[in-house]
RNA sequence: GACCCCAUCGUCUAGCCAGGUCUAGGACACCAGCCUUUCACGCUGGCGACACGGGUUCAAAUCCCGUUGGGGUCACCA
């Protein structure tokens, strides 16, 4: 009988919750529910700088959101726990130490000044990037001794210096690397964590799965896994590299030129069951081509080895006109029901009210006077356009501060509320030498459309960040058309 | 630059693996019309693609090679 199929999603907690993780996790849930197996999510949060349990919050209730259940996982368990490789560092040191007894993985000394340097030369001389190996000479028995006198250093794969490493693709057939390109891997960095390509085999083995399916970007680091399970002497999973969801000019996708954020679906109120019939047509048809199904169909048609390979348009167009086919098959109490529970929730309500409590006369002004805190994108009346940009500015400029405004003050913020939007803002027009009066007021018509609105940092902090951050790009492209 | 992946309408795709049924099918968007007090939905029609060049073959979108183009990766990030 056939290994029972266990697949996994292994996000990594370090922003918001993307869509491509849902695009990944959903192939991976198919295929395990499919085959009555189990689908596991592991948090990969070996990077201590950018890892924080917000983000990883939000990643779970994004994906309980689409609906995309786990069976083992951080916040449910499992008999392969912990699911969080923070939580799992014995576990990596053992098996690094695995290797090095085996002659698989040495300790390397070199500082980060010395493989700057060493870059620097190649990128001169035109070669090849990669490590230089000059750490495999040292003697295991030196370099044990270094090691026991605390002496600064990782730990690196040692990869073969000749030969061919040929793997299978589910999607692509073999796939081969010369061993002399492939670098000698960092395993475990100086700080005693692993680095993915360790935590990410080992868990994977460890945590029984068959399937792993994930995005393209990995393959080129597939020679690097391979050897890793051959030097544990491990069986290889089946590898599938699902194509990239790419942006319109074909990049891979990005929130410069796409909301990428499940953040935003939800607040701009997509269904989560057409967000991932929408994802679900990026690379895979219906055997019938019937475009409009429902996820228990999907895990019943799905067929990995159908995916086709050229990397998607992420197309909002057509996810808009999928959004209002599965609107159009509710009932009408289920749609009341879908905006009770998002757009027109008491939460939500009681958020705005006191927002527009003072500024309206009657019971009837509230729906005109808040109505963009319930659309999802924003008109830019002709009106008004003129005055979303600063004094002494010009649309242009005024498109770049925005842009910036956005990187450097905007996009980093994970806790998102009056005081913190207020001090990005602030902070951001005294670096930029803007005053509040040039910065404000474009900032407020670019998020509401409008003049006249509440508070600014009220409104955006009701707003959120993926409204504001999506009618910013939204202005920007105005912007950007205006004359000076 | 090196390595790897990919290549059908503007976009998502079917067809390709098992070559003829393909004057290449569907969907989004766009255009026109029908329905309708309006709008939307819905319906009908239109526009629109096998990247290029060589092979193999009686026959190539389908197989092979090359070119071009696009993408990804080259971190003590994942």
């Amino acid at each position: 009988m056939a290994k029972a199929v266990r697949t996994r999603i292994a996000p990594s907690p370090t922003g918001d919750p993307h869509v491509g993780t849902a695009y990944v996790a959903l192939f991976n849930y198919a295929l395990a529910r499919q085959n009555g197996g189990q689908f596991v999510l592991r948090i990969e949060d070996t990077d201590r700088q950018r890892s924080n349990p917000e983000s990883e919050a939000q990643i779970f209730d994004a994906l309980r959101w689409l609906g995309l259940d786990w069976d083992e996982g951080p916040d449910v368990g499992g008999p392969c726990g912990p699911y969080r490789q923070s939580e799992r560092s014995e576990i990596y040191t053992e098996h690094a130490e695995m290797l090095i007894e085996s002659g698989h993985a040495y300790p390397c000394f070199c500082t980060r000044e010395r493989l700057a340097e060493l870059r620097a030369e190649q990128k001169a001389a035109k070669g090849r990037f990669g490590y230089d190996g000059r750490c495999r000479s040292i003697g295991k028995d030196e370099a044990a001794r270094r090691r026991a006198a605390g002496e600064a250093h990782v730990i690196r794969l040692a990869m073969p210096s000749d030969g061919e490493i040929v793997v299978e693709d589910l999607l692509r057939g073999e796939v081969s690397f010369e061993a002399v390109q492939i670098d000698d891997q960092v395993l475990v960095k100086s700080d005693g964590y692993p680095t993915y390509h360790l935590a990410n085999v080992v868990d994977d083995h460890l945590m029984g799965i068959t399937h792993v399916i994930r995005a393209e970007e990995w393959i080129s680091s597939l020679p690097k896994h391979v050897r890793l399970y051959e030097a544990f002497g491990w069986e290889l999973p089946v590898f599938c590299h699902l194509p990239l969801l790419r942006n319109a000019d074909k990049s891979k996708i990005s929130k410069r030129k796409n909301p990428v954020s499940l953040n935003y679906y939800r607040r701009a109120g997509f269904l989560p069951e057409a967000v991932l019939n929408y994802l679900a047509l990026m690379g895979f048809a219906m055997p019938d081509e019937r475009e409009e199904f429902s996820l228990a169909e999907f895990v019943e048609a799905f067929d990995p080895a159908k995916i086709s390979l050229g990397g998607p348009v992420f197309d909002l167009e057509k996810l808009v006109w999928l959004n209002g086919k599965h609107i159009r098959d509710l009932s009408p109490e289920d749609l009341l029901q879908r905006l009770r529970e998002e757009q027109l929730s008491d939460e939500y309500l009681l958020k705005v009210l006191p927002l527009a409590h003072e500024r309206i006369d009657t019971l009837a002004d509230f729906v005109s006077y808040a109505e963009f805190f319930f659309v999802g994108d924003v008109d830019y009346p002709e009106a008004v356009r003129s005055k979303m940009v600063g004094k002494g500015l010009t649309p242009p400029q005024m498109a770049k501060i925005f842009r910036r405004l956005l990187e450097e003050g905007l996009d980093p913020i994970l806790d998102w509320k009056i005081e913190t939007v207020e001090e990005a803002i602030r902070d951001f027009a005294d670096r930029h030498e803007l005053s509040p009066k040039q910065l404000f007021m474009p900032v407020r018509i670019a998020v509401t459309g409008r003049t006249a609105t509440p508070g600014l940092f009220d409104t955006m902090a009701v707003l959120g960040k993926e409204l504001c951050r999506r009618r910013l790009r939204c202005a920007m492209d105005i912007l950007r058309t205006m004359k000076a």
